[in-house]
DNA sequence: TATGAAAACATCCAACG
DNA sequence: CGTTGGATGTTTTCATA
């Protein structure tokens, strides 16, 4: 798979805003929107772009508690069965396997500190779990890029999802 | 600012696919396409929403390393500053200030192990940084919304940011 | 292999009920 | 909030280099 400057500039395009059109797209980089739309199916069938999303501000949803969570499993925890586990939790907002100390790491929203409190809770009693070790985030300074996923749409363990 | 249930959905809804039309996610929740698209402009207009982005798989595009940075600070040390001093690297998706023994955690996304290695080096050579501690990611797990960003258009990745 | 032009189709969106 | 219809965007087909 090669990325050339014109795909870069595609990509680039499309993460300051998603829905542009393919039309406005290809006036930015000189292209015309079949040409721009071609390259983005490719990019997609390749899998250098595997979506699109919507950027939210957690605390304007209600959800203004968010932290990290280190999760340490116990051995021979495999990676799939701590992603099937956590996919449940539609607080998690990401979640990554990691060098180090800890297993994985979790970024977690809520609601609260309440809120807050109950996910690192039943997380911690996941079976898989030995320990947690978290943090909260106090302010949040940079959100860039949307990384990933590898993520089926739509874990939906409803409940609980509806804070405010 | 209220959201009710059908704003959930529509935000659920964007978050899986953001370039779905409102006719489609007008269907999903049983509101028409017009009622849809009038309550994604509200919620922009109030906040809750704050763009739509494009989601990538780094790897595809070069970026193959991806780690976690806590950072600590120097006394007295603001976010503000912290901010700024951060806001240079191109290679930060994201970072926050957070509670415990860290100042701060940055997300980084790196070509590769030696480029991961520089950024860390630069990051610990900033005059307000004393000392960092990082963990790679091995696998990400989840990757759903994308929060934030207060965060101005283009980061604009520049140089460096033509891996492959 | 990649492009642009054009046509058919779908979506968007302001106005109205 | 739903419906309408003109404007806009998308996607396929086709011809070209």
């Amino acid at each position: 798979m090669r990325l050339n400057d014109l795909d870069e500039r595609i990509v680039h395009a499309l993460a300051e805003d998603a829905r542009r059109s393919y039309a406005d797209i290809g006036a930015m980089i000189g292209l015309s929107a079949p040409a721009v739309k071609r390259r983005v199916d490719r990019l997609r069938a390749e899998g250098a772009i595997t979506g699109f999303t919507v950027r939210v501000d957690p605390a304007a949803l209600g959800w203004e508690t968010e932290g990290f969570i280190e999760i340490y499993c116990s051995r021979n925890t495999s990676p799939e069965a701590i992603k099937r586990g956590l996919a449940r939790y539609p607080e998690i907002a990401s979640a990554s396997t990691v060098t180090g100390e800890a297993d994985a790491i979790v970024q977690v929203f809520a609601a609260d500190m309440r809120h807050f409190e109950q996910v690192l809770e039943r997380i911690a009693g996941e079976p898989y779990v030995e320990r947690t070790k978290s943090v909260l985030v106090l302010s949040p300074l940079l959100r860039r890029y949307a990384a990933g996923p590898p993520d089926g749409p739509d874990p939906e363990p409803s409940e609980a999802a509806a804070p405010r």
